[in-house]
DNA sequence: TTGCAACTTGGAATCATTCCAACTCAGTGG
DNA sequence: CCACTGAGTTGGAATGATTCCAAGTTGCAA
């Protein structure tokens, strides 16, 4: 089902949570690989039922212990769309979301650098950012699309 | 407390809601009041509160109704961040939203033509984009802010 | 072997939001 | 007048995601 995680990843796990004295669990490593084995914005519920397929006794709420420690050191982003479910998403690159109404898909889209310069820029003075959100809500055309959902 | 309505803004609620054959009402005058009354991003609940001072009876059902209602016939737009209440604000002039990590607080930043058409434009082909939220997380530098919460 | 700190777990609790069934109200037609 | 209709309002119950909590694990260090 979920692949295990390869060296480099299990490495990156354990690095990024080393910062703050946190440990490598084999229900972090579960977690982590099921987000990284499909990179389709999951919901906790979803990464819920995933992992359970590789460890069947995970609880919940370690789930939402686990994201949460990821996205506190910087491991996942967290997606919020309206009053949604939160979902969850590994790519770290900076981009922004867009949502498909009809299919509630969410998919990635690059953000250029240059193009999130310009939007600071439109900050007055005195406001400091530490991050920016950007969701575009719509729907896509035909073609069968590569994205994940 | 929360002016009444000025002929004007009365005008503008009935037409707004005669599209879909809905009709004034105290309630969704007094709302709608609060709404104009003080542009500071309110919950539900603050709604609640503020309208109450002048219609003691009113349910918070009705808050929920009327701001849903509102929505609908594009007289208000809703704001979400993160996994709070959801806010809403009266203002229909296309901005992004920042809110201050240290106060909670909401303030509007205008968002150029120019800027929002560079966005639209980093979307792939396919991508048909009804709406675009952007909200800046960050704090605010000193300088007594003339903005609202 | 004892202690500790981080972690996990299931269930209870919270909180925003939605749902629902009863009730009000204004306008219409007989 | 009176009944009917549709839109609106209301309070309370129901829902659903998320958080909280207290008890139980685990691995390592003293």
């Amino acid at each position: 089902m979920i692949q295990n995680l390869s060296e480099h990843q299990r490495e990156e796990l354990q690095e990024a949570l080393a910062h703050g004295g946190q440990k490598v669990t084999a229900q972090r490593e579960v977690v982590y690989a099921v987000l990284l084995a499909k990179r389709d914005h999951p919901t906790v519920d979803e990464v819920f039922q995933r992992a359970r397929e590789s460890m069947p006794g995970l609880s919940l709420a370690t789930v939402y212990n686990c994201l949460e420690t990821f996205v506190g050191c910087g491991l996942v982003r967290q997606v919020n769309h309206e009053r949604e479910s939160t979902r969850y998403c590994p790519n770290l690159a900076p981009h922004a979301h867009f949502r498909d109404e009809s299919t509630g898909r969410v998919h990635d889209i690059e953000l250029p650098a240059n193009v999130l310069q310009t939007l600071r820029s439109i900050l007055p003075a005195g406001f400091e950012t530490d991050s920016i959100e950007i969701s575009f809500h719509g729907h896509t055309k035909n073609k069968t699309s590569h994205h994940s959902n």
